[in-house]
DNA sequence: AAAATCTCCAACCGCCGGAGA
DNA sequence: ATCTCCGGCGGTTGGAGATTT
């Protein structure tokens, strides 16, 4: 029983979108707001999948796109955003304002990756290209070996999670170095992410610099209080706290 | 000048998860 | 508990334009 369509294929239009088009999208929803996508072609008298007028409207037409080239800073805040949340190109585009995960993800995989092979750091790891491959196995020794084995042969080493570089630490508590409890976190003042990124001050800095970003939700487990990102409170990050719980899980495996 | 190759990016596709029935 | 719908996401592709041969 498999799904249906998204719309009606047979009388969509595929393919460039012209100006008609994209004066119809913006004018609907100038006039309506975005609401049901699924309606909206037929509402807005559009020819079109209800998913490619969002695609359309979300990774072109918004009014608060920034376009044009990327700069240096945004260059290395994406680096340093994907070494930490991997293709999480919606992520990353959410700490970039104006740019959309289509575009950062066009602009990681034909410039960005070069650069970073230029640089001899492989795009996937982070990790200089002469060193030997990261060994995700962190030593499964000791632990549970039916489990470890389960997951060793459903995904091989190198597929496992590639983009996932256990070096990494993403937040400032682990400055402290706790060895024992590496999500030992707060108390501790914590910058936000940005500060972390050398970007104090900027305007996506979003800690005041006297204190702890509040996370009101209920991250009991990990970070209560810390917002590793400096994201707003939002739904995302239960995401990226599940995120890093199923890092830990593995780490702990 | 023409053909071949490369680069870039808009758009599509298929899958997933959440919400609601 | 199960199914369907829908929005959203990441991977991939097609083709236009640029560059090289």
């Amino acid at each position: 029983m498999g799904r249906s369509p998204c719309c009606e294929k047979a009388h969509t239009n595929k393919g460039a979108w012209t100006k008609e088009e994209d004066d119809r999208l913006i004018a609907y929803i100038r006039a309506h707001g975005e609401g049901c996508w699924r309606s909206l072609p037929k509402s807005a008298g559009l020819l079109r999948c209800g998913k490619s007028c969002r695609l359309r409207w979300i990774n072109y037409l918004r009014p608060d796109l920034k376009r044009g080239n990327f700069t240096d800073e945004e260059d290395e805040l994406i680096i340093k955003l994907h070494s930490l949340l991997g293709n999480k190109w919606s992520l990353i585009a959410a700490r970039l304002p104006g740019r959309t995960d289509n575009e950062i993800k066009n602009y990681w995989n034909t410039h960005i990756r070069r650069k970073l092979l230029s640089r001899g750091i492989d795009p996937a790891t982070h990790r200089s290209v002469n060193e030997p491959p990261l060994e995700t196995t962190i030593s499964f020794t000791d632990v549970k070996e039916e489990k470890v084995k389960i997951k060793d042969e459903k995904i091989p080493v190198q597929e496992r999670s590639p983009d996932l570089n256990l070096e990494l630490r993403i937040s400032p508590p682990y400055q402290d170095h706790d060895e024992s409890d590496p999500f030992k976190t707060e108390a501790k003042i914590s910058p936000c992410f940005f500060c972390n990124l050398g970007l104090q001050n900027t305007k996506d800095c979003s800690c005041s610099h006297s204190g702890i970003i509040t996370n009101g939700t209920s991250n009991k487990n990990i970070n209560p209080g810390y917002d590793f990102l400096g994201l707003k409170i939002t739904g995302s990050v239960d995401y990226i706290s599940s995120e890093m719980k199923n890092q830990d899980m593995c780490m702990k495996l």
